[in-house]
DNA sequence: CTGAAAGCGCTTACAG
DNA sequence: CTGAAAGCGCTTACAG
């Protein structure tokens, strides 16, 4: 057998059709149950497998998905989001589960996207999996509708932006911040962004106040600062805050990775977590159980979004009806709270 | 224009033959220049893109790539190493630079891998990135060798196991142990596998061996503990060292991961880094920077680790002649050695 | 339950 | 420089 083999060299070995064959490879109900075990016995022998290309190009469809995952502003190649990452490796879990191929291109938010996954028939939809100024976000969506293009976008739920999966930020927020208040902390900071801009992280921005009102605390603007979501921002963050003398006796990181920036910019100024200052994260990366001391967060379940992502877009391309979907937060309290 | 434009539909708009299109729309110097800009006009006013799926069929290449990433033992999912995360990111933007797409695939080392993409045509070769035992490793690169699948894989070389790319995993060994020597530390500890079953971390053990004898220290087995890469088992050894009673003032970990917990635990025994015992871990990870203290490191260069491997793939895929390659490291020296 | 035939949308000799 | 034609390897009506 010169090349690879095709279904017409297993029909000639086995005596049939080239379409019994291809009926046969995929279980077809049409076809006798012993014509079947042999078809496949015979492809089995050959190390035969069905051409992708062929099968898709006849059936119109590719079995594929992309997973677009971008991020703005540019951060050092090698600091791309873990909680991104999480995401990816359950998303080829559940594409695998579902039988789908995965695409992965890393694009930047600011780029002209090139997503012609669809339009070239490389992939059957897009997954959107990134961060960056929300602005620059919706322009990208509408040209996607405009398009046809069949995606889903791990993201909070808005009029008018196609189908989303997304956590309970403002939840979230909300519990991280009455964690804190609990623990008798009054002082409580808020850093990361808290704009349209960024709707995720306003939305907790917005759990948080709401918890502060609930307990009769008052929403100080100063303890606010800006923040997108890398180390660096939150040590710059909060050595700002300090430089300008605001006092806080905890602070509540609209993602672990501001986090644990800002925790190395208060112990670098000598003071303690969380005896001096009590730290809660977001996202519950794999470095927030490791850091020093380890950070209480707000998890969100990476494996069920990515199932959920997946499976919101496999049915939106088989033509089911399919919603946007909210997935809880769980709060996880570690020593960066000074509780157990 | 009902459904997707084909390329007939452009030679109808542009008064010219499909094949003619064809050409044009991959800038064929056999076409006249004005020819090709009014197809490409034509082409971009309808969306068109050409469908992968059928130049794929025709041309027997997919200009696609296979990511197969996989680790063992299973560590929570969460926990995929960082390393290879930015591995994976370095891998994407050099696999658009070449014009390939990647399809990304987690899969578990002791699985039966589902690695038919060259067989079923999904991609012109597979590049394997992962951890876990090389004696369970190397009979899944035969059954590769056997069909015949073009791959390159991430690690040292090694006679009869085809095309690889890997660091000077014995050269890094060495000059992070040479850098605690210069800084005074006598024992030191080696936490990490060092066997022919992990033959990466054998070979930094190989080269923390080699700097400790050109040093004229002595090399005591009680020294080395074993540990996968994981933060767990970075924890868990430092703990059983320091049970045993076993002293050591430095402590050079086989990656970041092992060195964070390894850190963990020093400093949950009361005792400090750097002053009681300084660490060197071995990747440059990005939480390596932030870890607390900031980590010194041996850094492994993951973009042009990332580019070498598709670069080496693509070429192999050419038909050119390919050789395995070594690329060199980098000590970082930060705080976890009280230096600076 | 099976087979003969059409056709998915391209690329590429071949002929001019 | 361009066009007519074949064919990549499948899936799927259609006919029996």
């Amino acid at each position: 057998m010169k090349g690879k083999a095709t279904s017409f060299d297993i029909a000639h070995l086995a005596g049939v059709s080239q379409s019994t064959v291809s009926r046969a490879l995929r279980n077809s109900p049409l076809v006798k149950a012993e014509t079947i075990e042999k078809v496949q016995r015979i492809a089995r022998e050959l190390n035969y497998k069905v051409d992708k290309h062929a099968s898709s190009l006849r059936s119109q469809q590719s079995a594929t998905l992309a997973l677009l995952l971008f991020e703005d502003p540019t951060t050092d190649d090698s600091l791309i989001n873990p909680f991104f990452l999480s995401m990816l490796g359950s998303i080829t879990r559940a594409c695998a589960r579902q039988g789908f191929d995965l695409l992965v291109s890393f694009q930047q938010l600011s780029d002209d996207w090139h997503a012609d996954y669809e339009d070239s028939h490389k992939a059957d939809g897009i997954i959107l999996l990134g961060y960056g100024d929300d602005v620059d976000y919706r322009p990208k969506l509408r040209q996607l509708d405009q398009q046809g293009t069949r995606y889903v976008r791990w993201g909070p739920q808005s009029q008018g932006q196609g189908l989303s999966v997304g956590c309970n930020n403002r939840q979230g927020g909300q519990d991280a911040t009455e964690h804190l208040i609990r623990l008798d902390r009054r002082r409580i900071a808020f850093i990361g962004n808290a704009s349209h801009h960024y709707p995720e992280f306003f939305a907790r921005y917005q759990g948080y106040v709401r918890a502060l009102m609930d307990a009769g605390l008052s929403i100080e603007p100063a303890l606010q600062h800006d923040a997108i979501t890398t180390e660096q921002a939150g040590f710059d963050a909060v050595n700002a805050l300090l430089d300008k003398g605001v006092e806080f006796d905890a602070l509540f990181a609209a993602s672990d990775l501001i986090a644990v920036g800002a925790m190395q910019a208060i112990q670098s100024r000598g003071l303690s977590v969380p005896d001096d200052i009590a730290v809660v994260g977001f996202d519950d990366i794999p470095v927030a159980r490791f850091a020093s001391p380890p950070l209480t967060t707000v998890r969100q379940d990476t494996n069920l979004a990515g199932a959920q992502l997946v499976d919101s877009l496999v049915r939106q391309i088989r033509g089911e009806a399919v919603t946007s979907v909210t997935i809880p937060t769980l709060l996880i309290p570690r020593q960066s709270c000074g509780e157990r």
